[in-house]
DNA sequence: GTAGTAATCATACAAAGTGGGATTACAGGG
DNA sequence: CCCTGTAATCCCACTTTGTATGATTACTAC
């Protein structure tokens, strides 16, 4: 599969969940925002092992938040996309694009 | 994985492939395709499975051709996208481009 | 304390993708 | 013909990704 730098599906939008919610992402927040932007459920061990995984080939990073002035919970493990994730982002976008081209007419509407 | 209707990465970009070269596509068109529109390289191994699943999943469908005129070579087998197919392209590409609204400047260009 | 809650972690499993060797079907030249 | 080269598909053991769900943790309020 992704040999060497390339995203798998699930990845590249984890990934894209992360930066349009840039600062505050973390794993269940991710679970609704890719629920409401793919409509697409998700179960919580894809998210964690595929951001365990992410952390692991450099593309995203985490800190764990401190206690939060809500009722309950455990600390939030807040995570970022780090520049090589944006550029493994980029590269995807590119491919994509290109395949794309032409086809448009026959992909948009329903 | 991809439960029940989803496309991996793979083959999304075969699917989307496969439309490119609308009528002549075949396992070994369909990777110089894809090396020459992702810059990407991919085997052989990867292609046909890959076939084999998107045909089971009735996203494409297949016809072997009769004899050609070049050299040598065993018979092709030409394969197109199903409407059920073009349909799970619609999905995923909306899923895509509703993921990168707002991103297009981060992920655009160098 | 104890209870409730929001979150992460663990893990066994299924599905997707890789790499490259083996095989097949054909066309053309001796 | 039959042998050889070639273009293609098939095969299969393996790795990587993704799923589902139960267990655990850290915290607040009472």
């Amino acid at each position: 599969m992704g040999r060497e730098g390339y995203l798998g599906e699930f990845e590249q939008m984890l990934l894209l969940a992360i930066m349009q919610l840039e600062g505050s992402a973390y794993g269940v927040r991710l679970m609704e925002e890719l629920e409401h932007r793919v409509g697409r459920r998700v179960s919580r061990g894809s998210v964690y092992i595929t951001l365990d995984r992410l952390e692991d080939k450099g593309w995203i990073s985490s800190a764990t938040s401190g206690s939060r002035p809500e009722r309950g919970g455990r600390p939030r493990r807040l995570v970022r996309v780090t520049p090589e994730g944006v550029d493994a982002l980029r590269k995807s976008r590119a491919a994509l694009l290109n395949l794309w081209d032409g086809l448009e007419q026959a992909l948009d509407g329903r």
